[in-house]
DNA sequence: GCTGCGCTATTTGTATACAAAATTTAACCT
DNA sequence: AGGTTAAATTTTGTATACAAATAGCGCAGC
């Protein structure tokens, strides 16, 4: 069993993720270490990649706490997603090979078949979203910057995701999956600009759908 | 004396970014420890971070290296500035108060007289370098995204920046310098597409007087 | 000379121990 | 009673100890 600090890295992240640890819920380093039967040395290791993650925070001598996000913050963070998504687009394109469009094909076919079975929730949701971060992570890289791969990664990294497809509505979720293959067939075009402008429209779309209306600040 | 760990990392980044330790050496957490006179621990914590920031690469069991970057990573760390900070102007422009148009010009003057002045350069670039980083630190202060500024950040850490203003020929600190003034008029203007496209060609300007032509590939 | 094997020596990962700091609790003094 | 200070407790930061894994090295065999 190697590296026990990156399974406690999973365990602390996903007990976030489900909510387990509620917002900017203290973490004692004792606490969890004795709750996993582990020592404190690979808790604290963990604690800190999280931090490096965004998912906690921790301040000096004083600790880590689950870190809290309010609207402003998932906004900016889709803001940036689209961002560099569109970017990663763009970059891909001229580089896809024609395998490449065949996965990316595949994978819309999948999810599509996915939306219409009436598998229950519990089932189908999960499914999707996992194909979804395969759509998206195959297109990061295929754009071929290990920076910017690793960029979005750590803004994805805060819970929304995971609760992404929860929210949507069965047209959102439709319009989701025509942007996937608008994406794809842009790509297959060799446009790069259309590309990458389905992309932002795409991210920025599931903002709409999961924050509502931009806030008026 | 809190945070040893603090101390180290600086120490050791500092280490990297002039050199001292040279391209994709291994880093001994044992090494680094008795040469500062501490133990493992800290040093371990240090390494980690180093890590998220991306100066060292850790593989699981077989330790640290001082991460090495070739110029296709130069590449796409300064097309993704070019994009993030342009970013960052266009948030910054319809925020911009008097008093911080006031401050980004004051820069920009200090410059244009630092730039004019014939200090050796042992002192002339290292303070120009600063107001460098002061100013386009302030940009991304306004725009008042947390996580942009963090993403922009984690790309700037890497040596280039410190070596930036070195390789910079006249005209091409000349152009810089007439690019910052610009970018202040377009804030101060409220006009955010000239402010950030002015960003945009500023980093690829840096780009290409650093890297030179694309590379064909 | 080169390759593959096994051994030893380093080096990392985890556990435990102790010191410094922060938080909590309790007592104290207006 | 309220608030302030001072002990007591908890919690983090660092050091050390030991187990597991890796890397380096010599040697045999071809």
């Amino acid at each position: 069993m190697a590296k026990i600090a990156t399974t406690v890295n999973e365990q602390i992240r996903t007990a976030i993720l489900t909510g387990e640890l509620s917002n900017s819920e203290r973490l004692v380093e004792e606490d969890l270490a004795v709750s996993m039967g582990i020592s404190r040395t690979p808790v604290r290791e963990a604690l800190r990649r999280l931090a490096a993650e965004g998912l906690v925070d921790v301040s000096p001598n004083r600790g880590a706490r689950v870190a809290e996000w309010d609207v402003h913050d998932l906004r900016e963070i889709f803001d940036l997603r689209s961002i560099l998504e569109s970017h990663a687009c763009e970059l891909a394109t001229p580089r896809a090979s024609a395998a490449e469009i065949e996965f990316l094909e595949n994978v819309c076919f999948e999810m599509e078949e996915l939306a219409q079975t009436d598998l229950s929730s519990e089932t189908r949701l999960p499914a999707l979203a996992a194909r979804n971060r395969i759509f998206h992570g195959k297109i990061i890289e295929m754009s071929n910057s290990t920076r910017l791969g690793i960029l979005i990664e750590t803004l994805i990294h805060v819970p929304i995701v995971m609760q992404t497809y929860k929210v949507y509505s069965p047209e959102a979720l439709q319009r989701s999956l025509h942007h996937h293959r608008e994406i794809v067939n842009a790509m297959k075009a060799g446009d790069e600009v259309w590309a990458s402008s389905v992309m932002r429209a795409h991210v920025l779309a599931a903002r709409e759908e999961i924050l509502g209306q931009p806030d008026p600040e």
